[in-house]
DNA sequence: TGTATAACCGAACAATGTTAATTTAGGCAT
DNA sequence: ATGCCTAAATTAACATTGTTCGGTTATACA
């Protein structure tokens, strides 16, 4: 008896190395924001839940800031993960960009709370150099960009191939990302909204970005392929 | 002298009838929101700002919240205002659809604050019937409804008239609109990202959603008769 | 000119992010 | 084992936020 007090009060009082302790609260942060929104997670909420108080947080995080910035950083390295894993399943270059972009989307809409954290609200500069002078490790530095490269060379290679319409890979690459993002958004924002039929939105989505970019070639190409595979066209 | 100090002691300490001062909150509001960002906007600067305290303003809103529907709705019904003017201006019906997507997202470019409001936050239930129990007029009830089915509407002619690929309406029309708000909100929120051209950008982003959308005979012939006028191709 | 309505103010409330001074857990040398 | 010393964590406060309540007083109207 004495011993299991002698644990749980361990367990409560229990000191953590610095870093451990930063993961705990990143951690911890993600599921209260997807429980409750970001809003209404306070400091002294995700102290309590990590089994602090709100001032010790302080001695690992600059401030409030410093954790969402973090929560973002995660999720870009999370979202080039998964762009490695889609990319490597399906060899063809064109269905590859497709998939990546129901990648995107996927993720985005099982994981709202970051993916808004991420890319609808601006937490200082994620998407250029982190400015965060040394306080992130540099392999890490620039995720929004490798992101970013990632599609854009997919698109700059099926120019090159003639599937896509010419034109500016780096503004079409935006423009995609765009189209996709504006979908995530709109889902994860207005959840209340009656959608027609969200699997049906999504599909059109996809079908739009893709015949904006194909070249009419490629077009009729892949609707005669997807009419003899399995008439699931976009 | 007296008089002067009398005008201005009456002129700090004036009472506005109530319709006046909402407006006037409301168009300081707005303005304060352009200037410092929402996020950093307080009951007493806006207080301040009207000439009366903070505390006062509580007797023309209900809440902050509020006040963000209420600029919302204004916003709204300016979008539906301009909708009809561009589609007053612009006979042909393909080119109608364009240019109301440009002036989405002009507009949204032109008003970020406002636009972040409306469409990037989920201030109560905008999007849908407006379960504000009778507080706000019945005929701006459903701006947002109204403004989405102006963009249906033209969506499921052009595809009656044999311009578009045939598709669910509703869904498609959800998909332009998310598109759209793809690349208004990501260059509202990432103002600092070292964008490729943002003519560019928007551009292709045009062409994007409309060659996603036309058939391949009107997109043959959207492409012959744009080299004969100005070369200028989407 | 007097009166009553309600627009406005002053002062306070609880909750938020943040900081400083203090306490104390826990690894390490002895 | 014992004692020390670093630093993880706490306690107590700070300023600022949105919001409320009871009293003041401008101002329209009789």
């Amino acid at each position: 008896m004495d011993k299991i007090c002698a644990v749980i009060k361990h367990a409560v009082h229990r000191r953590l190395p610095p870093q451990q302790r930063r993961e705990q609260i990143i951690s911890e942060a993600k599921k209260l924001f997807a429980e409750q929104g970001v809003a209404s997670v306070t400091m002294r909420s995700l102290g309590r839940r990590c089994g602090i108080t709100q001032a010790s947080i302080y001695q690992h995080f600059a401030d409030k800031d410093a954790i969402l910035f973090a929560i973002c950083d995660a999720y870009f390295t999370l979202m080039v993960e998964e762009f490695r894993k889609t990319a490597e399943n399906e060899p063809d270059p064109l269905q590859k960009l497709l998939a990546i972009m129901r990648t995107y989307m996927e993720l985005g809409l099982s994981h709202p709370e970051e993916y808004r954290l991420t890319f609808m609200t601006s937490v200082s500069g994620i998407m250029q150099d982190h400015e965060t002078a040394g306080h992130a490790a540099p392999d890490q530095a620039k995720a929004g960009s490798i992101a970013f490269n990632f599609l854009q060379e997919r698109i700059s290679g099926l120019m090159a191939s003639g599937h896509l319409r010419h034109g500016n890979s780096a503004a079409t690459a935006e423009a995609i990302w765009a189209a996709g993002h504006g979908l995530v958004s709109l889902l994860i924002t207005h959840t209340r909204y009656t959608w027609s039929d969200i699997e049906a939105v999504k599909e059109a989505h996809l079908g739009l970005i893709l015949h904006g970019l194909l070249t009419r070639e490629a077009a009729l190409a892949l609707a005669t392929a997807s009419v003899q595979n399995s008439g699931k066209a976009l």
